[in-house]
DNA sequence: TGCGCTCTTGGACATTCGTTCAACAAGGCA
DNA sequence: TGCCTTGTTGAACGAATGTCCAAGAGCGCA
């Protein structure tokens, strides 16, 4: 299934088709100059939405303009190459699910439970859980291990997710550990977070592959169960 | 980064540059004919190749032919088109997880524990946990969303694969219910399997992104961790 | 008002893509 | 031995790809 080449520009939020042709003799302006940030912005957008749309086969040079409304020639006027604006993307993308997890979290009580659900209800609702938006993922997902771009971009903003969740751990009543079994205790919540990440990726993953399987609360709750269940084995090792 | 046209075939694995080209009359033919069964099972596993060796981009009837050692003819007369071999190839993939599993299963002890640990001992082994086979995973859960032929390979396999799952925990002791809480019991389970199978996959996922953050015994560690706690917490309703 | 910076256009380019097909030839069978 | 089935080749096709660049024009500034 390719992607339509959308001949004579739909332009999707374009203020372009805005407006009929002009009758008299209005000169209204073929295009509209933007500043570079902007732009980028816009093409960054469309980018993602043509991945939503058509999955890989949405990643083309003309797929995206038509999609932004704009020629062919522009998007090399503020991407060097496509490589460019793919990772650029993907940095977008990464960037926006760890801020709104954040977010979430921000917003709710101050007490660690209350947090941690947040989150994972912030993980397991929209715009999150999405067909469309794994869908997207999982591309990004088949380009990294021969794309040194999006291995970069990986490294950058992973961080970022990697922390939240191991603060949202740490924070739990007996999270905090006395200087006795602070080591055994750290080791612990390593593998707790690499766990809990784990737990929600894969069920994100079989969600959207076949998403009347369960529901998204049945999600939170597997995961709170999970972190029950650790800190009812917490200070003994886990091997 | 594309895949190398490789001119002249370097033909990995055929029989065609075993051999030095004849001098004297001595007309070694130019190929050797092979029954379909044979010849679609190599195209498909070219296939799988070059999607290990270069991504999506390996993905091109040229890239697959030359890896097979084979013209590009012939692989459309072998199938229709390009959509139906990459499906068979996501079947081929498919059914090699699964019977792999369930082998080192029935390689097993008959104890449920040492079953259960001898599936997660092969999830997490090779040739599964090897960081190209899942970016083969990952390539074709890319195409999940816009192709109906990947869609239908994906219903005709995973089934498999969720019974193994399900057959597994069922058998654990305190698996195998009363007739009194056979109806909560039964809800667990399948909220059971759904969990155990995201926890392993998000853990493949993880550890192919980043290889060094956990070993593979650390996986298997977390997900009997997951089995036991949710034995614990057996009887009572998840939610 | 008009100049000029630079954002924007869209045609042209060389490649690569999947598919087709006429011709070739391997190898079994009579 | 020679025929015949059919697996196999590789050139050719049109469509689509990413990139380039000369020409055009929006719009701020003098």
């Amino acid at each position: 299934m390719k992607a339509p080449r959308a001949r004579g520009s739909a332009a999707v939020g374009s203020a372009r088709a805005l407006a009929a042709p002009e009758s008299a003799a209005g000169t209204r302006p073929r295009f509209e100059r933007q500043l570079p940030a902007q732009r980028r912005a816009a093409l960054i957008a469309a980018t993602i939405e043509c991945l939503k749309r058509y999955g890989h086969d949405g990643l083309s040079i003309r797929t995206i303009s038509a999609q932004a409304g704009v020629s062919v020639g522009l998007i090399n006027h503020h991407f060097p190459n496509k490589d460019e604006l793919v990772a650029a993307a993907y940095r977008h993308f990464n960037r926006e699910l760890v801020e709104g997890l954040q977010a979430a979290v921000a917003r709710a009580d101050k007490t660690p439970a209350a947090r941690l659900r947040a989150f994972l209800t912030a993980s397991f609702s929209p715009p999150n859980l999405d067909a469309d938006v794994l869908a997207v993922w999982v591309v990004f997902w088949g380009m990294y291990r021969h794309s040194r771009l999006i291995q970069r971009v990986q490294r950058e903003t992973y961080a970022d997710y990697v922390r939240l969740v191991h603060n949202m751990l740490a924070d739990l009543p007996g999270g905090a550990a006395g200087t006795r079994a602070r080591r055994a205790r750290r080791l612990d919540l390593r593998l707790a977070a690499i766990g809990l990440t784990a737990l929600i990726d894969g069920l994100w993953l079989e969600w959207c592959l076949e998403p009347g399987r369960f529901r998204p609360r049945e999600a939170v709750a597997l995961c709170e169960g999970w972190v029950e269940g650790l800190r009812r084995r917490a200070g003994g090792a886990l091997e």
